[in-house]
DNA sequence: CCCATTTATGTATCATGCTAATTATTATGG
DNA sequence: CCATAATAATTAGCATGATACATAAATGGG
């Protein structure tokens, strides 16, 4: 995360950057400013989500089960392939999702190693109650800063 | 940070989303694209910084003291001022930073609670070798996906 | 002047990210 | 067919965020 809050002027950028590159102060600091509002806007959704008992990684997880048009299960490494987070993490979350009774795993009969992730009720519940907050929490944010 | 690789169509959030809102499913979109594409840097941008035994967080502090104009040193509450990232992470960032030999801790002879920041040459050598990577690796992800 | 409040820093503990290495199972090619 | 590769999940341990609470020093109103 990057939580500067007085951003370079654009003179300091100019007196750090060898001014022979092909990307000028003003690309750096719209990139500066990029991180630091993201970083604000996922701070604070981190801070609803945890008011509802979850984090913004345990409801990607739920919300690309849910959104799957044809199954209602995935498998673990399905999911980890559709977030860019690191296996131990996905494995971890899932697990404290399973113990919060949000999701149930079950072993895959043909695949022994492989293990289906399914939503429960609890866990459709948790993540339809939680979504209104969050496009608050975006529309919030989007009224504060602009897009 | 906010890591899925695939976003939502618009069509999907237009599903999840009371359509009464006063803010459309583009500009959910546009934040969700800001977070992912900020994630992305952040992350980049730490990985950087690790090849150099620093953090996006050492490298702030170690900024924001050598861009003050008149002093060379700063109180430990005033850099925790000018960056929005607890005390505590401050705290013991700075101690990492101390035992680096990046920068030297002096106590205030006034205010005794207080303690002053100061790059050593280490700090500043430092500071100056990682920042043309730094500008590197905004311009590569500039580069990448535009502003 | 002194006790209550504020300020500056630090400690303890937890959450969520990472990489490296491990275990179990499946797939493959000689 | 079996040794080797690849794949699925996990464990161990570290880094960097957070909050709640503690300690010490300075400040300020009665």
């Amino acid at each position: 995360m990057f939580f500067l809050k007085d951003l370079p002027s654009k003179r300091m950028i100019e007196g750090y950057q060898d001014l022979a590159d092909d990307i000028g102060p003003k690309e750096i600091l719209s990139a500066l400013e990029m991180m630091r509002k993201a970083s604000v806007l996922v701070r604070d959704i981190e801070k609803y989500f945890a008011r509802h008992q979850l984090s913004q990684l345990k409801f990607l997880i739920l919300v690309v089960i849910d959104r799957e048009p044809e199954k209602d299960a995935l498998f673990i490494h399905e999911i980890a392939n559709k977030i860019d987070v690191s296996r131990p993490v996905i494995t971890r979350t899932i697990k404290d999702l399973s113990d919060a009774g949000l999701v149930t795993l079950t072993g895959d009969k043909r695949d022994k190693r492989a293990k289906l992730v399914t939503l429960t009720d609890a866990g459709k519940t948790n993540l339809h109650n939680v979504l209104p907050g969050y496009f608050a929490c975006i529309r919030k944010f989007t009224m504060k800063y602009g897009v």
